[in-house]
RNA sequence: GGAGAGGUGGCAGAGUGGUCUAUCGUACCUGACUCGAAAUCAGGCGUGCCCGCAAGGGUACCGUGGGUUCGAAUCCCACCCUCUCCGCCA
């Protein structure tokens, strides 16, 4: 949620960064819906200030006596006036609530225009693409595939897109965890192990409720959902407090398996581990200080990066652009890995400053020390990283004449051996 | 799942219909005393929203949501959470 505030005052910047994220959305609307809102509720004030000046009038006078009588008749009025317009307060306010949810925040200066994915900027690019394409094949084709990574049984026994990893399979994803969750550590991020069921009450401070896209699972009788990723119930864990100062940066790294229902996205990139239902992914966060969240932006990407580098898998960097960064982000950087198979690129991380849109939202604040006032805190977050399109892109870049696939050597320590076999 | 107890500010803990603008304590901040500190004394000390350039004013918040009433922390209803005991369980 944006400032209330800057969009009294600063309207225009509010219209500029709609533009730049190519929403279309009246903000005339909202403005009056505000403006109705404050008026309202200036009346109904007033209106209680009264009832609190006769209540003290009335402790003064003896109950029962023909003064209080009075008294009580001419407040009946006032009484039945409140409630009556405090109805209408209550539901301007629910619209008030609403429209603002509307407003995206505002794009960082430095994210370039755009509209589509064309337009995001290419940063850096890491590795040599030519140098893997020459026997690739799309991972599911390789002969064996089906053997690790059983999506015929998974379909019967859960749905599509929950395959079975089995062997090898199944032991890649947990090297892949372990070596992630080890260097999150190793960078300072403190490892957590959340719930994967979360309440309404923290999906909707993240903005993942309302449903809009039917991208959670949600359970019966409970009404608790399944996370979409870890950063549901991590940036929960301040949610209403107040930390304390001194302890910013937060940072925290986190393994979930991730739920996603993904409607509305079939038929498009699902072949294989490309899209699944469910997935594992580790995710990073921070909690920081406002002054520090775009230097700390870029020591999150340089983290998720390094899992890259250490993996010998080639990529490249997006400076996401207006029209294609999202709602609630000021500023995004995509990590996409090179897939040699179908020779495209696989977005595997996200990094995201969400300044303080999501703080506000979920109300997660610091003393600042010199005020001695709550601030927001600035969030951020970004995977380190999603398993399955990693995993895509080892097979595919890493694929040998004899059919196995070669383990990079960071990951042997975790995967146990040189070579995984589709045998 | 059953029975009982409870949820009040950072912590602790009073308040059972009307000066509650929430007592007292503690922690914390400022000042005095002191060479300095402790102790002591004095003062200050919650969060949100609205109005205001500001000083300041107004209003809301006692687990959450409804209700009763001229008036609710207090009474009624529903729900959530915590604790104790019993049952079940990896």
């Amino acid at each position: 949620m944006l400032d209330p505030r800057l969009l009294r005052e600063s309207p225009d910047t509010v219209r500029a960064a709609i533009a730049k994220k190519h929403l279309d959305l009246d903000l005339d609307a909202v403005l009056a819906i505000d403006t109705a809102w404050r008026t309202q509720l200036a009346e109904v004030e007033q209106l209680r200030s009264k009832q609190k000046a006769a209540n003290n009038e009335m402790v003064a006078l003896r109950k029962g006596s023909p003064e209080f009588l009075a008294k009580v008749q001419e407040m009946k009025a006032v009484s039945a006036e409140v409630k009556a317009r405090e109805e209408g307060l209550k539901g301007l306010e629910e619209k008030w609530q609403q429209a603002m949810l509307t407003l995206p925040n505002i794009p960082h200066a430095t994210v370039p225009a755009g509209r589509t994915p064309e337009d995001n900027q290419i940063c850096a690019t890491q590795g040599d693409v030519a140098a893997v394409s020459a026997l690739a094949v799309p991972h599911w084709e390789i002969p064996g595939f089906e053997r690790l990574f059983d999506f015929a049984r998974g379909a019967k026994v859960t749905g599509a897109g929950f395959p079975f990893y089995v062997g090898d399979g199944a032991r890649l994803v947990r090297a892949l965890v372990q070596f992630f969750l080890h260097e999150g550590v190793a960078a300072g991020y403190t490892e957590v192990n959340p719930p994967i069921l979360v309440n309404a009450a923290s999906a909707t401070a993240v903005g993942q409720l309302p449903d809009k896209e039917g991208m959670m699972y949600e359970t019966t009788p409970d009404h608790l959902y399944a996370v979409p990723t870890a950063e549901t119930p991590l940036t929960n864990f301040f949610r209403d407090e107040i930390v304390d100062e001194a302890s910013l940066p937060v940072c925290r790294c986190a393994y979930t398996p991730c739920f996603r229902r993904e409607a509305g996205s079939y038929g498009k990139d699902v072949r294989g581990l490309n899209r699944l239902h469910q997935f594992d992914k580790v995710e990073l966060l921070k909690w920081v200080h406002p002054s520090q969240s775009y230097a700390e932006l870029e020591k999150l990407r340089l983290d998720a990066e390094r899992l890259l580098q250490k993996l010998e898998l080639p990529y490249h960097v997006l400076l996401m652009c207006g029209g294609d960064m999202g709602f609630a982000q000021a500023k995004k950087d995509d990590l996409e890995v090179w897939a040699a198979g179908p020779k495209r690129w696989l977005e595997v991380s996200s990094c995201s400053n969400f300044e303080a849109f999501q703080a506000r939202r979920a109300q997660i604040r610091f003393r600042n020390t010199a005020t001695g006032k709550p601030e927001l805190v600035h969030t951020l977050n970004g995977s380190g990283l999603a398993v399955p399109r990693v995993l895509a892109a080892l097979l595919e870049n890493n694929l040998q004449a004899d059919g196995r696939v070669k383990i990079p050597a960071a990951l042997v320590p975790y995967f146990g051996k040189e070579y995984l076999s589709f045998q």
